[in-house]
DNA sequence: TGATTTTTTCATTTTTTTTTGAAATGATTG
DNA sequence: CAATCATTTCAAAAAAAAATGAAAAAATCA
């Protein structure tokens, strides 16, 4: 292999990274993400070997600040492991590409948890109703039943969601 | 009626108005949406009369400029429609509480484009593993395999979920 | 254990997003 | 159609979010 083929192999796997480090960083930004998780992700998405931190923060040029957090963030959403590399002493992480876990944490750990606390501000909303006249009463109940109903689907629904990806 | 009583009644709703907005914040911050777009949806989801821009100003404290875009997102998003008031010259705002529409709306503009977008992305990277080694190609097409079947689930399951939305 | 390496934390800086309000544009009325 | 009122636009200011990197903490090794 000349030195000219290598060139256009490294360049090639290096854009192939690039294109998955802007495709993970626009889904993570829809799930409002911070960028450096999805360069982290995507960086690792394709990656065949573990990589240490030391080498996402060079291969991407951020801190290692970010890399230590966006890496917590990942582990968190079970987006990526962390494996053991013989011999290494440093941590090396690999993408768990099981998009369908990730959805299904992701759900819980960042939707949920607002939903519980929508239904606890409904019931707090309810309690103001008590002394309004009967025909607000009428208008402001209706209201507070399609709440009650969102927040109700909402919680059945979203974690059905993950389950649905039959990736 | 006496003074007391009024005054504890305005405090009522103004108290159920403020938790509305708090719920609708959250609500619409999860959507990506800014905080005065969520205050606009939440004084309005539990008005009873349809309101103008000035009044949401006052009512809000926020500027013109936040009303005036938080407003035209909304009507984007088809969350609010704009009611002739006779003999008034300003428009007047009402919310529109059907959720199931909304949401839909909301997949259908700040979602699926997105999606599509992906697809793109995703031909691109599968034709960058063209120059590379049979192992790597391997490895490479089983991820891509993956993204596109995460994109296809995705343009396929989101616009199904507003219609799952039985309210 | 003590020295060395790796990782986390967090105050500060940088970047991005949102809000503001004055000027421009558009609409309505007499 | 001129005057007035209402709405939009957009450059600048303010606020919020994310990134940085040095210091602290934790882990590993000899």
């Amino acid at each position: 292999m000349n030195v000219e083929t290598q060139i256009d192999e490294f360049k090639n796997t290096d854009q192939l990274i690039t294109e998955s480090i802007d495709f993970f960083v626009r889904m993570m930004s829809i799930m409002g993400l911070p960028r450096s998780v999805g360069e982290i992700y995507g960086l690792l998405y394709f990656s065949p070997d573990a990589l240490s931190m030391e080498e996402i923060c060079t291969k991407l040029g951020i801190s290692i600040g970010s890399a230590s957090q966006g890496l917590r963030t990942l582990r968190n959403l079970k987006a990526v492991k962390s494996l053991y590399v013989p011999g290494k002493r440093k941590d090396h992480f690999l993408a768990e590409t099981e998009f369908r876990r990730l959805f299904s944490n992701f759900i819980k750990d960042e939707i949920l948890p607002h939903l519980e606390s929508a239904s606890q501000r409904i019931r707090s909303i309810e309690e103001k109703t008590s002394k309004c006249t009967d025909d607000e009463k009428k208008f402001y109940e209706i209201r507070i039943e399609k709440l009650k109903r969102l927040t109700k689907a909402g919680k059945r629904l979203l974690p059905a969601l993950a389950g649905l990806l039959k990736l």
